[in-house]
DNA sequence: CGAGTGGTTGAAATCCGTCAAGAATAGTGG
DNA sequence: CCACTATTCTTGACGGATTTCAACCACTCG
């Protein structure tokens, strides 16, 4: 338990988090009793390449990111994690990449690696499960690629805000609240902080989005984020062009 | 099958490609027997998001790309496969991603995925295969995260000559047979097509790489490929501010 | 031969990263 | 609760990098 919290306080939390793992619904469920949970304040370390290979993870609440440290020095956050996600289960043996928590009051169950491969050997039910685990952390990984290859940093905080309003509140915009700082989200997109910030204000100014508090998203015109950012562009100079 | 041989080339071929198959090793060996193998011609769709959802795929000759297109038309190439990969696993559902071949003469295995998923039931160790060919699956995406986050375009392709040396030719450097187009690299790094022409221009033009043909590359400088894009920059300023 | 595709290069406008400064917020200790 | 500090966030200015638009070359295929 890497908690900072006082003994008497670390229990009373563990029993609530324990509450919370099993009213919880995810493919390991019949290994809730396998499962260690621990808490993580902002910032720490969840696991890093030596004892992701031993364990396999599942975030309850707060969230996570998945860091590598490029060659230039440049960390790229290659994953984030958020509740309902799986994680750690992709290295095998390789990947220098290590996952920290980013918000406050971060919960995860861990599940040790080598238990749940030899279960899911004898009972195939498992091995489906993992399966479609894995089939899960690939759709994620798409769906970033496809934010990475848009063009325009406008295009990248638009298409980020969506997929955090469709993760975090199930496709609910009206108020999402983004449980990353700029920094993460620049690291997430590729692109500098600055950027982020001018995107958020240039898609505020044009009447796109809501800032609620600097953390707190409302959607207003969901379009403009979507996709035809170009399209807009070429319509504003036919309309230019007809004045 | 979807070749445009006439038939008797086509058996002839099917034969040839048979025995290429049977030589190769790879984790589904033993399901050779329920494999289909299929030739395409280059530009060919091997399949859309409706058949991925009842075949896997391996890929023995040629290459392929995993394509999506996006809101903005814009299309983007979100997975490259080379002879030894598999593909069409991760998308259970959903998807809209389409796979075409790229080169001449593409050949692809194609394994039934119910018959697989229930084979894997009832032995585990074909489970674990799965699970490892998911895995390695999401190992290529992590790699081509990290390129995409790059931040210049030479450092990109830089990036991208060295995947593909290790992945076509096990890590020679010496002729690197690029499999696609430039516009398909474009579309894989996320840059326009010139960029990508001009990034290669500039890597000819101080040396770090040869054009052996437009499409074989030679390196012969592989640090300036790798990484230290950066460093050396540093180092050029720091050589102003000293002189 | 002409049309089409793929590749390269140039010039202009735009976008983004960097540097720098300020504003807003959170965290800390008194 | 307040001051004080550190962090996070925003905005401006500038230069460099990339996109876009355009022209041109090489090659293939009918």
């Amino acid at each position: 338990m890497k908690s900072a919290l006082n003994p008497l306080a670390r229990s009373s939390q563990n029993n609530y988090y324990r509450r919370l793992f099993t009213d919880c619904q995810h493919p390991l469920k019949n290994f809730d009793s396998l499962a260690k949970i621990e808490s993580f304040s902002r910032g720490q370390e969840i696991c890093n390449a030596a004892q992701s290979v031993e364990c396999w993870y599942f975030l309850l609440s707060g969230a996570a990111r998945r860091c590598a440290i490029r060659s230039d020095g440049h960390r790229q956050i290659v994953d984030l994690l958020l509740p309902g996600d799986f994680f750690g289960l992709a290295f095998g043996e390789q990947s220098d990449a290590t996952i920290e928590s980013v918000a406050g009051n971060t919960v995860v169950a861990s599940y040790p690696r080598r238990r749940i491969e030899v279960l899911a050997d004898s009972d195939p039910k498992i091995a489906r499960e993992l399966r479609e685990i894995a089939f899960k952390a690939l759709s994620r990984m798409q769906t970033q690629m496809l934010i990475l290859g848009r063009i325009t940093a406008t295009e990248k905080v638009g298409s980020f805000i969506l997929e955090m309003a469709a993760r975090l509140s199930n496709g609910d915009t009206e108020a999402v609240a983004l449980p990353v700082s700029r920094y993460d989200i620049a690291d997430y997109l590729g692109v500098s902080v600055e950027t982020v910030s001018r995107a958020l204000s240039d898609l505020k100014r044009r009447g796109a989005i809501k800032l609620l508090s600097t953390r707190t998203v409302s959607v207003v015109h969901r379009e403009v984020l979507e996709d035809r950012e170009r399209d807009l562009k070429a319509i504003g100079r036919w309309g230019k062009l007809a004045h």
